[in-house]
DNA sequence: CATATAAGTTAGTGTTCACTCACTAACTGG
DNA sequence: CCAGTTAGTGAGTGAACACTAACTTATATG
């Protein structure tokens, strides 16, 4: 017995190590020897903390939702033009995906949720609570007529959570092979370009 | 032993059965047993076909290869102005997905691609495949004057091909609560409308 | 119709996994 | 400083899994 922590410090601690490695081994190959084994303890250790490894996993989709949470408060929390707000929203929740590339693959795999439908459905609200916020944005970018008036907020809300996406799985599948946050930013700038309003004197500058 | 078949056919049969497997249980989660069990030999049958389980998967890839190809295929057989071409080959997708639900979560397996570069490879080859046909039809549209010049194709294909997957994905997570190709049509009208030429008298006659 | 071949079976093996239980020692409050 | 609490250990269990070896028998062919 080496060292001693309190529960709640090991629990966090057990959790950042479980979402790491499920970074490397895939959601659905993690053990708890393996998070024992990165954690410093022993693997019935982990069984102090989460009864069942299902638990580990309800604590996991907790801490990514707040995550998540936090992150895109703090995107939202200037005050900008709707256009400028989305970008900020889209470049944060490309910076979490970065630092914590298991998001994706949690979120995502068929494993998890087809033995775990509590998991399934929050992940499903997760992705709703962004699509509403994005959606929300759409909408004032209209008001604000930066966005064409004949749009509809959440048909575009699921384009853009789309290309969040599709770029998510190509990084995965390149294994990083590029900048996420530049090719995001290049994508969203021609995804609302697409978007704007043709009347608009407020024209972004185009690249050449 | 009740009926014998030759190996081509049961081998056929065996990947048939498993893409529907990988479906209920997630990828990750076939086992050899439940294929064997479902088709109607004993577990010990399989490998008289495929020596390792990676064979089986290496099958199913090119067997979902082969799915897709032809259907690509298929699609662009008519002559058909580039925006058309593009909403056919994307249809064909999504029937595709909806007649073998296990695709997309197969391409986009965590699991398989750690312990299976080759897998991984092959998906990403595909998927560039499928990028690369859509960014020769945007091509193709600019060039048809459908698509405004200042599109960058390869980016347009991106959004698009991003749209496929956030639509799958969202498909897979409510439980197939939507209709895909209906919802997919709609979300491809809407991005294709923001790669539109301005200046083309072809306009689209827009819903009210 | 005899026979070779190949499809399939029975009965295992070693490994990995989540999970259990009895125990021990580190911390904490009185 | 001592007693109760609690984090962690050691040693195991049974179930699930991919894979193997030795066999049996259906079928296609000469």
């Amino acid at each position: 017995m080496r060292t001693r922590k309190p529960a709640e410090t090991r629990k966090a601690e057990i959790v950042d190590t479980a979402l790491r490695l499920a970074d490397e081994l895939g959601p659905d190959r993690l053990t708890t020897e393996a998070v024992a084994r990165r954690v410093g303890i022993t693997q019935a250790g982990i069984f102090r903390h989460f009864p069942k490894k299902q638990a580990l996993w309800e604590a996991i989709a907790g801490h990514i939702a707040g995550l998540m949470e936090k992150r895109w408060a703090g995107a939202l929390a200037a005050r900008q033009p709707a256009d400028a707000r989305i970008r900020s929203l889209i470049a944060a929740q490309l910076r979490l995906i970065r630092a914590t590339p298991a998001i994706p693959a949690i979120l995502f795999s068929r494993e998890l949720h087809s033995e775990n439908d509590a998991l399934r459905r929050a992940f499903l609200a997760l992705l709703g609570r962004f699509h509403r916020r994005i959606a929300t944005l759409v909408r004032q970018g209209i008001e604000e007529g930066v966005f064409r008036r004949n749009l509809d907020p959440d048909d575009a809300a699921m384009l853009i959570v789309g290309l969040v996406q599709g770029l998510a799985v190509r990084w995965s599948l390149t294994r990083r092979g590029f900048d996420l946050l530049e090719e995001g930013a290049r994508l969203l700038d021609l995804q609302l370009s697409g978007f704007a309003n043709p009347e608009s004197e407020h024209r972004r500058e185009e690249r050449s």
